[in-house]
DNA sequence: GATGAATGAGTATTCATTCAT
DNA sequence: GATGAATGAATACTCATTCAT
């Protein structure tokens, strides 16, 4: 480490994965697992269609790490802020609400829930993973403040988990329509901020005990 | 049917198309467009697969078909619905929301939706439509409710579209977990009409003038 | 079959298993199953390179094929040529090899033994079929032959299997020695006739009654 | 080996192209040369694909090299033998056939044999190197004995060469027969020593003095 | 109208060969 | 000398599309 032993850096095979990875999201995002062609994969990680032979033993199992490997770290961040909450649980969940959505609007999040939608029944296997690692963790997430909300006798009695599903899923929804404004034309007049307040206010609307007083159409929610 | 002659009946030839598309859309919806094989579609549709190109000019004009004429009928009975409605606007809301989830969960729905946002790149004026005419004209069927209940001082001030978007969503996204339970083992386990209820539940609060005092979980709502 | 109500010729599909059976025994035997090409396969046959897919499998079906329909045809005459032989045993015996002799040396024999023996270890079963339907059944005729000839008088004792061996592998050898006169040059210089003779010469030798003089049969050599 | 101080001891690399040569026979031999991989022949010699191309210019090269390399000396160590030889004729014939049973039963032989047939085509030049080294030599040495066996009296008036090319024959179709038992399964109920003493048997009949006594040299047959 | 036959264009995958370290 | 990494070239196989019957 020190000394100067140490080998001169070989090319970079080890930042090869990555890259590869990453094009090939781009690739598949833009065309479907089946009709991505690995040669434009390659050149767009600048290497050569063989060369992804060697980290990958071929194209499918290339989309299965595609989709792991991007998603778990992005989950695993999500957790620990939710852990570490201070303040009113509806102040907490207002936070958790601004990273769920940014999340969801990071470039990854929308390409591969199409994908993982697109690709639904030729890989199950892939679906079960993403449904577990991503969905339901995400749910369990929600349901875990939702449900020290009822505790705190913030939120009205709802079934936590159910309540998770049905609060995640406006959030899934808009971030596709954002994403792809170029079809769903209507969702383009809307910034980012305002589909979040929208989202915020329809969601404590139906978790919150009274209806909201405090706050009025317009106001910020922070 | 006039003549007596005829030898024997040939199978309607206006029928062709409709046998087509169905057996399209199975296969489509198994295998994404890509991976659609036109002889698949056509064994499934009793015919050979260049007679598929008797009716369709080819595969893409085909998916395309296969999208729009599955809609269109779909969404016209639910539009009617709505502007016949009686009662109270909160009864109201809930009878399309009932229609609006046996929708969701016909056969045909998820996987035209999977289908769609798969393919969201590869066919963007079909994602257009998609959109224009399956979401946003739900969108707006919710819309005209909502304001009629904010008219009626039964929905809490609301920007109706929003509304329409944010109710809309938890319906989809219910509807696609159901659908592929095999991937979204967690929801196996509730009953369509539990779902129903929940979905209901959810949507009222939100948009209630009130917290719902009067019905406690179990409780039917109608 | 006497109307006129038989349809019109189709191409000629039926012609085509065997063109292209044809052109690929050409074309494996002058690279190898492995090295040869489909596409140079369809151009011998006049046929694109996916219709050889119509009617065979894959490769190494094709292969199969042609080793299998190329061969059994051409012993089984020689089968019934020996049953129904008239004179003495040598003299059916000498007509036996003649025949023999034209059957190694038509077109086909060589290639076919270059292509079983060189692809050996990769498809067993092949050979298998190539050793009891070629090499042993031509034995058997051999044997056959030389049975009578024992119990007629004319051959000296021996194990009519083993002479089979003995005597056949003369003249798969000289076979592929005339054909590739090439490589083995000095194999030139004869003509097939007279090859021929030097077969018939010493084979005869070898069964004819008057053993070698100073050994008998059972004795140890060494 | 004279200097003390060398670190640790790196195999000879003289020893390199033999070990890669040994592999390179075997990969051969058990896929033909097309579908050899180079990769699995340097991992049976314990190095990289990468260093074979430090002793060999390409494939076709190292392939030339295994089989000049492997036959040189086996045939040489033959020829000595016979030069040598003490005794009457038959006798020494009978040892010589010993000596090339044993040569043909060796490792070797049947993998070469069958290289060098399936790839006749492929390396002409390779064949005809084969053809005069291996083949015709084997012809020439037995067409030494059975000269001296003429003029000594104790072998029929007979072309030595065609002698040497009719004597040889059975001994290289039992040898691949014995060697690829898998397939000619007909072949092992013999154990290798039987099938010497046929091949002695039929041999030594073909050329003892007393001929057959009903037919002479040049008669025609038919 | 219907279809069996045929094919051109395309793609995943393999591997001999090169080269920087 | 040795090799891990990289790649260009090659090929089996697929399938949407055409067309003669």
């Amino acid at each position: 480490m020190s000394s100067a032993i140490q080998p001169r850096w070989r090319r970079q095979p080890e930042a090869r994965p990555g890259q590869i990875l990453d094009a090939a999201l781009e690739v598949f995002a833009e065309c479907g697992v089946a009709a991505a062609r690995l040669e434009d994969i390659g050149k767009r990680a600048g290497v050569s269609k063989a060369t992804i032979y060697l980290y990958f033993p071929n194209k499918e199992a290339l989309f299965r790490e595609v989709i792991r490997g991007t998603i778990v770290s992005a989950i695993e961040s999500g957790e620990r802020a939710v852990d570490a909450f201070e303040g009113s649980v509806t102040e907490n969940f207002v936070a958790h609400m601004r990273r769920y959505w940014e999340f969801i609007r990071s470039p990854k999040f929308a390409p591969i829930f199409r994908l993982v939608h697109g690709e639904l029944a030729q890989y199950p296997d892939l679906a079960r993973f993403y449904s577990d690692e991503v969905v339901n963790r995400g749910h369990r997430l929600i349901a875990t403040i939702v449900k020290r909300g009822i505790e705190k006798g913030e939120f009205r009695k709802v079934d936590p988990l159910v309540a998770g599903r049905m609060l995640s899923a406006p959030f899934v929804m808009h971030g596709i329509w954002c994403r792809y404004s170029d079809a769903f034309t209507w969702m383009s007049k809307k910034s980012d901020a305002d589909v979040l307040e929208d989202l915020i206010d329809f969601n404590l609307a139906a978790i919150s005990l009274k209806p909201p007083p405090a706050r009025r159409r317009g106001e910020k929610t922070k």
